[in-house]
DNA sequence: TTTAAAACCAAACAACTGTTTGTTTTTAAC
DNA sequence: GTTAAAAACAAACAGTTGTTTGGTTTTAAA
């Protein structure tokens, strides 16, 4: 859908509330009345963006997860190397999630199910660290928390050219698995 | 300044664009206006909070290394355990600095002056990381990066009464340290 | 070729945006 | 107590915001 596609590279590029109908309508080619034909509302169309972003990251997370073995770390490195390839190459809508925060919608039921849904995509990277093999004063909360947020912030200094992004959730990875100590 | 501190409580909080002149006006208890005899525009606002929140923030952790002694991971665990408690509980400044990107500011040179601030903040940790005894294969920029970016992440997560900032911080070092693994 | 739904346009709405202007009050030194 | 600078007010400005309304075009099935 054109419309959406054009409010996912906006809103991932300029945030939400620097994005206007306008801005959107016309990379989508057509007049902002137009909008309001196929999304209620400007927050409303943000939700719908930000669940096809989750639900995408998901689907190929998931799917590379599957194709990754059973060895635990490997699974995980899988999962963060899908995840920062969808999110810094693949998915302007994946983007969205990461750029924008839940309570940047200004309708506060809306905030709470963006929330919800990155909270649910966010539980399978909870699964993959509860599979591993961890020292004994591991967190594996603060574990999952350290790589998901070592991860999401890429977006904000990653450019390509340099490492892939498969490479740098390799990297990322691998350092909080043996540590980076000789 | 009652007004720098209402700016900054209200662009950590809402982001930038999200904040009216109206908005803090009101905060700081006077009229849209009158912030104009402060500052020139809505921009040079932002810039100032930036800046003070950078320099906040570089002095806490310039003071906590300082602190720490010589040894090269002590001293980067006093950085980010600084920079953590700043970040979290100490300065809406600096939660600015999080928060905010630079291309929120509308105009393209003050978009340049943030980068460059948050840059200049950020060589510190290229210092620190620079003083460590890497395993060979370690990247000492990747090293930077996933520990910043976890650090500035904890802002989308962190509510008060669970792990303190420190804790964190020092949790985080650790794991990229000797790694999670048995 | 008719028809009806889907999609879009054209134009406006009220509210809100950053900002400017001229005037008044507050502050503190003389 | 006078004075002048500093700080704030009161009111508006031009442009932008999300959104609504009623009419027109496009699409595709009958």
């Amino acid at each position: 859908m054109a419309l959406m596609d054009a409010a996912a590279r906006l809103f991932a590029d300029q945030g939400y509330s620097a994005t206007t109908i306008r801005d959107i309508a016309g990379a989508a080619g057509m007049l902002p009345g137009s909008v309001y034909y196929h999304f209620p509302s400007k927050t409303a169309l943000l939700l719908e963006v930000y669940r096809e972003g989750v639900a995408g990251l998901a689907r190929r997370v998931d799917s590379a997860v599957a194709a990754a073995g059973g060895e635990p770390w490997a699974r995980l490195e899988a999962a963060a190397a899908a995840h920062l390839e969808t999110v810094l190459d693949q998915s302007a809508y994946a983007k969205v999630m990461i750029r924008v925060l839940p309570d940047d919608a200004d309708d506060g039921a809306v905030a709470k199910e963006l929330a919800a849904a990155r909270d649910e995509y966010e539980s399978r990277f909870r699964t993959l660290i509860g599979a591993l093999a961890l020292a004994d004063r591991a967190d594996a909360r603060l574990l999952r928390l350290m790589l998901l947020g070592a991860l999401n912030w890429t977006q904000t200094w990653y450019r390509a050219g340099g490492a892939s992004p498969a490479a740098i959730a390799r990297d990322f990875v691998k350092s909080v698995k043996q540590g980076v100590s000789p």
